[in-house]
DNA sequence: ACTCGGATGTGCGTTTGGTCACAATAAACG
DNA sequence: CGTTTATTGTGACCAAACGCACATCCGAGT
């Protein structure tokens, strides 16, 4: 649904103003979380500024501790956010999906990048940069209300992690994470429709907090309930309510 | 420093408008991170919104999951921010000081409290209710800009504390956490004067992510080394250089 | 179709850190 | 000014999880 916006932009970009494929893209940022209180003509600016760009799974956004001077909307596929020790070892901060928009704290307070951003799968954003985002967001200061929403709602979640890596154990954390995962997926779906992750053993370990071995263990463990199934990159789970239960224990 | 203002506050406060202590309210709130940027005409019609608050040590500013609809600034003493496990356990978030303000995220996004604050000394703030700040800010929008940045930081340093707790073991993280309170505690201080961190241990293994015991031995190996002294509840650091060379361990 | 590389499942020894227990000591309060 | 209560220091034990090793196994690419 998401991927059609993009495909019309990035043709309608070259020969701009035609119209009716405008208005898929407005149509689409109305969906964006910090643009989603605006109308179309109030977005209808935005769109010359935004530029598409693709990335191949595996490469690097931006790295940690580069300057800052752009934000991404993410039109198809998904990206993982992540800072990494002295060693080379990393961590996963956040997972984001279309819709998402990532980047945008070193341009709201200046600073550099904060982590790193890295294409999970083939993925096409939209780029703002930084001097025509400000620019829009004086000309409409209500946006900065949803700005603030969207970062005390990452912080309120970021807040929840470090109080459940401190709290839960490792097989705990796996079980929230999935139905995290599961519920942003897809919205759609009925509440016993089997939901699937496409994610890695080590991608997951690296977002909850633990070693790859500890999580594959836990995976095991849940399988043998019934609760889900795996394969490469790729997690099914089956029984919602169960990993629920394994998730508050 | 900060706690003159308060004291002329709540004497100003039955009788307004004396012209003399206002200014040094003002000159107070300027120092507040969200109202750094505004002059001191811009602050005036604040400070009749502002009331004065008292809580005794232990006494608890607001609970998790109650609806929020008033911010605090600190005047003087130290609130602890922490969430609850189901079992009772602790874990705290963060620690703010005077000139710090908190329970402004419920204010910005409309929802329940997301941690629960306590004082950890007798301590004073200053209350601001939603309306009024909301008020405020459409008065002020340059403010808003001041917001993103504050949770923009804060968005930066859990994320830190996340990979901290998954990248380094007890005694580093501790050592980490100690130059953080250090830092912010007495900023102004040489860099080999000994500075003090008022905290009981429990506390700073809370903040930590650790238990008591493991916080405790850690801060024995310390002691030993002559990095640091410790006694009731007061924690004080001889060796900065040292104690930052354990945290980069 | 075959091969190679990335991903997964699992056993095992080791380590870190949590929990329990208790002694010692300092602050708090009548 | 003594008694009570919080706080700290440590020892012993145990469980969770890491890291290493290795056997598969699936999938992508040639």
């Amino acid at each position: 649904m998401f991927g059609q916006g993009i495909a019309r932009l990035s043709e309608a970009l070259p020969a701009r103003g035609s119209g009716e494929d405008q208005l898929a893209d407005v149509e689409f940022l109305s969906r964006v979380s910090i643009f989603a209180n605006l109308d179309a003509e109030r977005l209808q600016p935005l769109i010359g500024k935004l530029r598409p760009r693709r990335y191949q799974r595996g490469e690097v956004i931006f790295h940690e501790d580069d300057p800052g001077d752009r934000m991404h909307i993410i039109v198809e596929g998904s990206v993982k956010i992540s800072v990494a020790s002295e060693d080379g070892r990393e961590k996963n901060i956040a997972l984001f999906k279309p819709g998402d928009c990532f980047g945008e704290m070193a341009l709201l307070d200046g600073s550099n990048r904060s982590a790193t951003a890295t294409a999970m799968e083939t993925l096409e954003t939209l780029v703002l940069m930084r001097d025509d985002f400000l620019d829009f967001l004086s000309e409409n200061p209500q946006v900065a209300a949803d700005i603030t929403r969207l970062l005390t709602q990452r912080l309120r979640k970021a807040n929840q992690s470090l109080a459940d890596t401190a709290f839960l154990d490792v097989p705990t954390r796996v079980a929230k994470q999935l139905l995290t995962l599961a519920a942003s997926d897809d919205g759609g779906a009925g509440p016993s429709e089997p939901r699937v992750v496409a994610l890695g053993q080590d991608e997951l370990a690296s977002l909850v907090g633990a070693s790859r071995e500890t999580v594959s263990r836990a995976l095991t463990s849940y399988r043998r309930m019934g609760i889900l199934t795996t394969s490469h990159r790729r997690i099914v789970i089956i029984d919602i309510m169960g990993l629920e239960r394994m998730a508050s224990a």
